[in-house]
DNA sequence: TACGGGATCTGT
DNA sequence: CAGATCCCGTAA
């Protein structure tokens, strides 16, 4: 299920649409980061979040803002924010030019631990690869992903691009091998119902709840 | 200009 | 379950 070799890139009109549509339709892609050294890091997104135009959990919800401005802006490019001071999380905007609506990324299933990661945790323990980008804050950790990488478009010439996924996803997901979770999103205190939350059933990277 | 809260995570 | 830590939206 993990993948390893690239994919085809997805071009942007693949974004432009509902964000509920894209969110499920971008669980067994790939997120592929290329760091400033040329290194290049792909992760298998399992897990996403839904975020739209009446919603009360879109940083968008109320009006536009110099942050959530990008969300406003043509599908395709990133949207990334600093939460609590200390973590980054990573959105693909979605839907047409003025319709403010993203795609939260909150996890991936890596297939090794990147080497700027310590394979120990600050207790000792070591490290399981399927708990490195588990949660948005950790993944974009994981991928060196802060604010400087927002309202950049995803294409393999920048430093961050999706990629379709695997035909060996696609046997398993149409044979039922692999199945989606659709739930409702989490750490919200808006919006708490709206069940736009999917993920990849059984995937360790997964939050719990 | 000041203030308070947040689409999180870790250790207690 | 509290604390870390800072940007940004809202109110003044």
């Amino acid at each position: 299920m993990v993948t390893l070799s690239p994919n085809l890139p997805i071009a942007l009109p693949w974004f432009n649409r509902p964000s509920p549509e894209v969110a499920p339709d971008l669980l067994g892609c790939s997120l592929v980061r290329r760091l400033p050294d040329g290194q290049v890091v792909r992760g298998v997104i399992v897990e996403t979040e839904a975020y739209a135009p009446g919603d009360p959990a879109c940083h968008a919800y109320r009006r536009r803002t110099p942050r959530n401005s990008i969300m406003f802006g043509p599908a395709g490019q990133t949207y990334v924010y600093l939460i609590y001071g200390m973590y980054h999380c990573l959105n693909v905007v979605t839907d047409a030019d003025g319709l403010p609506s993203a795609v939260l990324i909150r996890a991936l299933q890596l297939d090794a631990i990147p080497n700027w990661i310590s394979p120990n945790s600050k207790s000792g323990a070591k490290l399981k690869v399927d708990r490195i980008a588990a949660g948005p804050g950790k993944l974009c950790q994981s991928l060196q992903i802060d604010l400087s990488l927002t309202a950049k478009e995803l294409h393999p010439t920048q430093p961050l691009w999706i990629e379709h996924r695997s035909p060996q996803f696609v046997t398993d997901y149409s044979q039922n091998r692999v199945s989606f979770v659709q739930t409702t999103r989490i750490g919200l205190t808006q919006g708490v119902d709206i069940p736009w939350r999917w993920y990849v059933k059984g995937c360790p990277a997964v939050s719990k709840v």
